[in-house]
Order: C-alpha cells, then sequence, then structure tokens
DNA sequence: CTACTTGCAAAAAATTTGCTGCTAT
DNA sequence: ATAGCAGCAAATTTTTTGCAAGTAG
C-alpha cells in the first residue's frame, strides 16, 4: 500500500471526512461504513478502510490505537488523549498533557529517539457510575 | 466466556506462565504458539488464545493493549508502560510514570471514575537508527 | 491523458467457538 | 466423580487486496 504521489480528494473521502469530523465518538472502521450509507449508498467497506487509512497518514484524522481490537478512527488531529469507560467501552478526549519533558526522559532511559507518546486512562464514565449505584 | 468459578494449573496453562514470564519481549498469541511448541508440540492455537485470556483476567499476566491490530501479551504483571519503535514495531518496557495525580486530573476533567492509565511512546528503536544511518 | 480511486468479491489475518474425550482436583 | 480443559476443526470477525471500470486534475 505505497501511498500515491498526489492524493485526490474525491466525494467518498470528503464525505469520510466530514462526516468524522463532526462526530465526537470515536468510530470503527465499520461503525463509519453503515453511517456513510446514509449519504453514499453504494461505498463499500474497502473504500472506507482504505480512506481512512490514507487520511490517518496524511494527519487529517487520527487512528487511534488504544485498548480493544479494533482500529477506531477520530476527526480531531490535534494532539490529545483518551478515556476509556471499563464498563461501556465509550471513548472521550481529554485535554491534559504530560510534561513536555517525558519524551526526552524515556528516550534517554531507552534509547529509542522517542518522537510522542499516547496516553489512556480507564475509569468508569458518568453514566456507569450512575447505574451501578441504582 | 464466563470465567469458571474454579481455575485448574493445567500442564499448558503452566507452560504459557512460564515461557512467557521469562520473555522480556511482547509477544502476540501467534508468537507464542510457535514458541510454546517446542515445548508441547501437540498444543493448539485455541487454547492459547484462551489461556492467554484466563491469565490475564486473573491478572497473572497483562494484555498489553497499544497499537496495532494484534493483542500483545506481557509476563510482568507490574504496572509499567512501553515505547514501540515505528519502523520494526519491537516493543519495550518503560518504567516511568506520570504524576500521581494526573488520574484525579482527568477525573475532575472528564467526571468518569479514572482507576488508571497507560502510556505508549513512539519513536525509532536502537537497531533501527543504526538501519537509517547506513 | 493518466495516475489515482472506486465497488465488488475473494482472500487473508486474527480470534472465537462447538464439540468430544481427557484430567486436575 | 465432575467441573474444567485440551485439541481439533469450523465459524466469525476484522482487515486487506486484485481487478476492471470510472474520475479528478
Amino acid at each position: 500500500m505505497d501511498t500515491p504521489v498526489n492524493l485526490r480528494m474525491t466525494k467518498q473521502r470528503q464525505v469520510i471526512l466530514d462526516e468524522l469530523r463532526k462526530m465526537h465518538t470515536h468510530p470503527t472502521a465499520d461503525e463509519m461504513y453503515r453511517l456513510l450509507r446514509k449519504r453514499l449508498p453504494k461505498i463499500s467497506l474497502g473504500t472506507v478502510y482504505r480512506n481512512l487509512e490514507v487520511l490517518s497518514d496524511c494527519g487529517l484524522i487520527q487512528k487511534i490505537e488504544v485498548a480493544g481490537t479494533q482500529k477506531r478512527f477520530d476527526g480531531n488531529a490535534s494532539h490529545h488523549h483518551h478515556v476509556r469507560c471499563a464498563q461501556c467501552s465509550r471513548l472521550e478526549d481529554v485535554y491534559v498533557d504530560v510534561d513536555a519533558e517525558m519524551d526526552q526522559k524515556v528516550s534517554r532511559l531507552t534509547e529509542f529517539d522517542v518522537s510522542m507518546h499516547r496516553m489512556e486512562f480507564v475509569g468508569v464514565c458518568p453514566s456507569c457510575k450512575v447505574a451501578a449505584n441504582a
């Protein structure tokens, strides 16, 4: 899958980007596919996978690589982290950051050239807390 | 897959735990399977999956949920983080931790009851650095 | 034009499961 | 004895790919 030299903004690609940007959940490829078919009834799952891949290679979206089997995608391309509910798997954005020297500290410790990090917090979301007290 | 009331330490389970504990890499189920067949030629891949699941449910090992499609497992059950090589996917342990108040800070921000976090650093490992300069 | 992309269908990769006989406790 | 497990093979789930026809630039 060598990335092509010139990327085109096709209808499909545009709609994928568009929809993903207005969602604040973090859908899987399959969830995107089901949603997209409302606007593009003939889109194929392969196209969805290919475009999510391309868009995240370009940095227009993020591939979220945290817990769980399925990949998830995030229309918010800025640096941020996630909280996951241990009970219902809900995933939300978190805008905190660890101290800026952490990457360098890890570089020294491990001899890797560390360039970024991801963080996932795990806990119980507000609605599952309520459910637990019911 | 309801966890049984009484777990048994079968030969297979013991060997899986044993081998995983002495590795300092973080194998996938399939990598474990190939390794295990040296000691248990008849073990099946299904058994490997089932046991890695059970052992991590018990807290005897960790299921590492970081980047990538495949699940990975870690014989070291203590709290620690990981560095991944962006080029060769090598995964190593990191013993740094973020400040202890981070979980609480995120709890306040998100209204989740945050109880833990995972962190993954991404970079280039020593051998890939050498390869890049060759 | 023509390199890139699509839809479709088939393949591959990763994981889970049903079942029958074996085994740890 | 018996609940729990193993091995095997088949099924599911998730992701990737080959190909022929369509399209953005």
